[in-house]
RNA sequence: GCUCAGAUGGUGGAACUGGUAGACACGCAGGACUUAAAAUCCUGUUCCCGUAAACGGAGUGCGGGUUCGAUUCCCGCUCUGAGUACCA
């Protein structure tokens, strides 16, 4: 900064200062250098192992990047360059997720095309990104809602639409073969994935069958398709969304009411796969916590489905009966599931959701008005009331009985709304000495409590112990709990009511919008009957409308496209939501400009998949289960050859926003004055506090005079300052432009140059650990760079390396740095190796060391965190520029740490009190009498003879006294 | 409620399989250079007692335990953050 003015005033200085660490200009250079030269490019064919790094890619929000999104980036990037050093062919590539509701939600607002908006944000990012000099190889960007790329996500839509899951070979298979086995043997001997209400026909009927019925009759198998779905349906933004974008009732964007809503829904048969998706979590390398969250919401559980006959319905076995006069044949059956099938003998009511399809059936007419009652009452609870409140027992008698079908004994029937329609069958068997809301509610309405288990305690509350004997319990008495549940389950199985099931708490996945700015879906009806439009039609372009809104009718925006319609039919008017796009971009990035195919058959195979794959957590049920989901299927049809996408997956923790405070002064009537308090003096002031731009506010010092420029209002303030300073007062907030709290790294690159801001990003702490952003500190990560530099330049910035022998220590120095930065950067530990760097230049710049063969190996080793100074000196070193980023990563040569002594540490009673060097070639014993011989020692022992001594060789030594 | 992660100086954090707690940096204090400031460099900096210093005591959220030795392992608890929520 004071450069320039130095330049014109004293020139003995100038000279001293002209050369000194110009990071604008190099930055500068190097990145215009990269880029000419296409120096990241990364080659599909390669003799180097193959390695891919790759980021999630970002939503070009208008926004921009603050400091927080180029955290996992950078540490990618270091990893990327690392690789290329030890060897590797890597591609590490970005792109942009680019359709989404925001861009839309603009639209509507300005009618300006979300295109456009998406065009402006891309290019904001990608000054952003390009300017902290990142390695990616931009030839093969990807955007989402670029039609050379949607043209596939369509593609791989049909193919899901072509595909249905055949459950004995476990993988999805062609329609075509299902076909073929309808027309030879009709629905017999089909194991498939599919919706709930099939027929079952034979090869004959099949062939009556008209073709409207039969597509219907697809429809129910295909992969992805079209049924009448309960959604989340927010009508604030005018669209479905997916239970992951719901929190609480609300819309996790914009935080809109959310309702249930039915609706014809073009759906994913996720589940098909529920149980691959749930193995595979065991061969991934992904945090433990990101699996455990798959897994619960996959949630799967074992056990069995039993079917209650419904006492007096026909079919049951039972004649008589005071049944509701249903219209259709009543159900002989309630079906529920349980995980506890071996307690059935300690049923002693049944419990069904208020919504479930039989309530009506089952309630007698003396019961009509309670269970009517009670059905509206939970009507009128809210889904958030539903689940704030779930201490209060409620329930109605609906005057019917099933029997146990293993006992024949009387089961009383109640609807009660803690049994949730969605799950399992929407019933459940109550066994009110095992089960805690059971018993609670038997408690509160009187009904028997059953003890099963000999050793259960269910004086208070239930017992769900497996261990003891069952009593009580018919043929499984004196048994223990394995041998019980088999024996029931075989039992049940015998008389036809029941069997052992694996029930998931996974649903399938909507996937429809209806939004503009999507993914149009290649579909049109003909006779209500989706139909795929021919491939060689693809991509299915997304048309221009006039306005960003639902039409009159309700039917979604693109339903205002004039002149968009199929020769054939009506195209489908709701797009596909966010993750569509997402659900296998890392493939696209292989062969990103192949326009006849998604990425070529070669590049899959070289690329195979994501070996390293780092972003937020967040995406844990979204995204990485949609990924992993695509992905598998994409296998069974043969066009990709891993089970698994992302083998090592790493969360970079959240960076959240740390505000400041100013202190404004109220006066007597309570209003606010132009005098502010320093932080330290608000106990004696009646103040309230006002946010103030981070960005004015240094070591919580505030600036004085900006703060005067920051606002107009505060051009005249005035301070009550605390030892000459005014401080202000700190909170951990959003990182969010309200709290005046975002820090843009534009700013500190500007003011510190890229490879500061990467190498203090790094510096901060843990990669995985959340932490507020905080600048403070940033000044030692550049004086670093600035040392470092100075190790290859004298006193007056001029370059001077020696070509001499380095000496010992110095060996000692490098062979130290290049084995602890390898084994922190092999586990992800960027902030320790930036301290290690440090200590490094630190001894080497007491050792005054400026010979070549020490510093061009440490300029290697830095280059991932560091890499436009270290173009820079690699280049004065006189290697040809823009070889380092494939040098070879120096060798750890551990000969070089031997020591021949060791300052051994001396406890007393666990505690250091002295030290004492001694040769490493001392055994045990000869150390043990070293240390006794100490006089050092002698003095701590006074006198009294040890108990006892430790000698851990070539660690510590222990005395106890 | 359940599951998971975490708690170390004024601050960010380090200590990898139990072995010198506080590396590295920020901040702060003192000093050098300077008319002055900035920049740079040097010294100190866990706390308490004492204090010129040696030295002594305490100390990794709290309470126990195992061990010659525990930030690290075990048991119980408190708090913070994230996910999930009547899942039968």
């Amino acid at each position: 900064m004071c450069k320039q003015f130095l330049l014109f005033s004293q020139s003995y200085q100038c000279v001293n200062t002209i050369m000194d660490y110009q990071f604008k200009d190099i930055e500068k250079k190097w990145q215009q250098f990269w880029a000419d030269n296409h120096t990241f490019k990364a080659e599909n064919t390669s003799d180097k192992p193959k390695y891919y790094v790759l980021d999630m890619f970002p939503y070009p929000s208008g926004a921009g990047l603050h400091v927080g999104h180029p955290l996992g980036y950078i540490a990618s990037d270091i990893f990327a360059r690392y690789k290329r050093l030890k060897g590797f062919n890597v591609l590490h590539p970005m792109g942009y997720d680019s359709f989404g509701l925001p861009a839309e939600q603009y639209a509507i607002q300005t009618g300006q095309h979300p295109s456009v908006t998406t065009e402006a944000n891309i290019a904001t990012y990608r000054r952003q990104l390009d300017q902290i000099g990142f390695s990616f190889d931009w030839s093969r960007e990807v955007r989402t809602s670029s039609p050379d790329y949607y043209k596939w996500t369509q593609w791989i839509f049909m193919q899901l639409f072509n595909s249905w899951y055949n459950k004995d070979a476990d993988k999805a298979e062609g329609i075509d073969k299902l076909v073929a086995h309808f027309e030879s043997n009709g629905s017999a001997g089909i194991n498939a994935a599919c919706d709930d209400e099939i027929l079952s026909f034979t090869a004959d009927e099949w062939k009556a069958m008209t073709n409207q019925q039969q597509q219907e009759e697809l429809l129910k198998y295909r992969l992805t398709y079209l049924r009448e779905s309960t959604v989340n349906w927010c009508a604030a933004l005018g669209t479905v969304l997916a239970n992951d974008e719901v929190k609480d009732g609300f819309s996790e964007r914009g935080g809109y009411p959310v309702e249930q809503k039915k609706m014809m829904q073009w759906s994913m048969r996720i589940t098909a796969y529920a149980q691959r998706l749930l193995t595979g979590l065991d061969t991934i390398d992904w945090p433990e916590p990101l699996k455990e969250m798959q897994r619960n919401w996959i949630g799967k559980s074992v056990g069995a489905s039993v079917k209650f006959p419904i006492y007096g319905a026909a079919g049951a076995g039972v004649s008589e009966g005071t049944l509701a006069t249903g219209t259709e044949t009543p159900a002989p059956y309630i079906e529920v599931f349980t995980t506890r099938v071996d307690t059935i003998f300690g049923v002693s009511f049944l419990v069904i959701a208020p919504e479930h399809e039989l309530v009506s059936q089952l309630t007698t007419p003396e019961q009509k008005d309670a269970i009517e009652a009670y059905i509206t009452q939970t009507k009128k609870k809210s889904e958030l009331d539903r689940m704030a409140d779930t201490k209060t027992v409620s329930g109605a008698f609906t005057g019917s009985y099933v029997t146990n079908p293993l006992n024949g004994e009387m089961v009383q029937i109640w609807i009660a709304d803690y049994v949730l329609a969605g799950y399992g069958t929407g019933a459940v068997m109550a066994v009110p000495s095992g089960d805690q809301r059971d018993y609670l509610f038997a408690k509160h309405f009187n009904l028997p409590i059953i003890p099963i288990i000999d050793i259960q305690k269910i004086d208070t509350e239930a017992d769900p112990t497996k261990e003891g004997k069952y009593i009580n319990s018919n043929f499984i008495n004196g048994l223990e709990y394995k041998e019980a549940t088999a024996a029931v389950v075989a039992k049940l199985e015998e008389l036809g009511l029941g069997k052992a099931k694996v029930n998931f708490r996974m649903r399938d996945a909507i996937f429809g919008r209806q939004r503009y700015w999507g993914e149009p879906v290649p579909v049109y009806f003909k006779a209500n009957i989706p139909r795929l439009i021919e491939e060689s039609d693809l991509p299915l372009l997304l048309p221009d409308i006039d306005k960003y809104l639902p039409t009159e009718t309700g039917e979604p925006p693109l339903g205002r496209a004039s002149d968009w319609k199929h020769p054939k039919g009506e195209y489908e008017l709701s797009t596909m939501p966010g993750w569509a796009g997402s659900s296998w971009y890392w493939y696209r990035y292989m062969d990103a400009h192949n326009d006849q195919e998604f990425a070529s058959k070669d590049a899959i195979e070289y690329w195979k998949d994501v070996d390293l794959y780092i972003g937020g957590s967040e995406h844990a049920t979204g995204h990485l289960l949609y990924s992993r989901f695509w992905n598998k299927f994409l296998k069974d049809i043969g066009k990709v050859v891993e089970e698994e996408p992302f083998k090592k997956l790493i969360n970079q923790g959240m960076i959240q926003g740390r505000s400041n405070f100013v202190y404004r002064l109220i006066d007597a009537e309570g209003k606010g004055t132009n005098t502010f308090v320093s932080h330290g003096l608000i106990k004696d002031y009646e103040t309230s506090p006002i946010h103030v731009d981070v960005n004015i506010v240094e070591n919580e010092v505030l600036n004085l005079n900006k703060f005067k420029e920051w606002r107009p209002d505060f051009k005249d303030a005035e301070f009550i300052l605390e030892n000459g300073k005014y401080i202000c007062g700190v909170e951990i907030e959003k990182m969010s432009k309200r709290y005046y709290n975002v820090v843009n790294p534009d700013d500190l690159a500007q003011r510190y140059g890229a490879d500061t801001l990467r190498m203090y990003e790094m510096f901060l702490g843990p990669l995985e650990q959340s932490k507020p952003w905080n600048t403070n500190g940033i000044e030692g990560v550049f004086k670093f760079l600035r040392k470092f530099w100075k190790l290859f330049h004298d006193a007056d910035f001029n370059f001077t390396v020696s070509d001499a022998e380095p000496s010992k220590a110095e060996l000692k120095a490098l062979h130290k740095i290049i084995q602890k930065v390898e084994q922190d950067i092999e586990r992800f530990s960027f902030n320790t190796s930036v301290s290690s760097f440090m200590i490094a230049v630190n001894e080497l710049t007491d050792l005054k060391c400026n010979k070549r063969a020490i510093l061009q190996d440490l300029v290697i080793i830095l280059e991932p965190y560091a890499p436009h100074i270290c173009e820079e000196l690699w280049v004065l070193l006189g290697n040809e520029a823009g070889t380092l980023s494939y040098a070879s990563y120096p060798k750890f040569n551990p000969a070089y740490l031997v020591e021949d002594s060791f300052n051994y540490p001396v406890s007393i009673n666990g505690k250091m009190k002295t030290t004492i060097s001694l040769p490493l070639t001392l055994e045990q014993k000869e150390v043990e009498e070293a240390v006794l011989a100490s006089a050092d020692v002698q003095k701590y022992l006074d006198g009294k003879t040890p108990k006892k001594l430790i000698v851990v060789k070539g660690r510590i030594v222990n005395i106890v006294v």
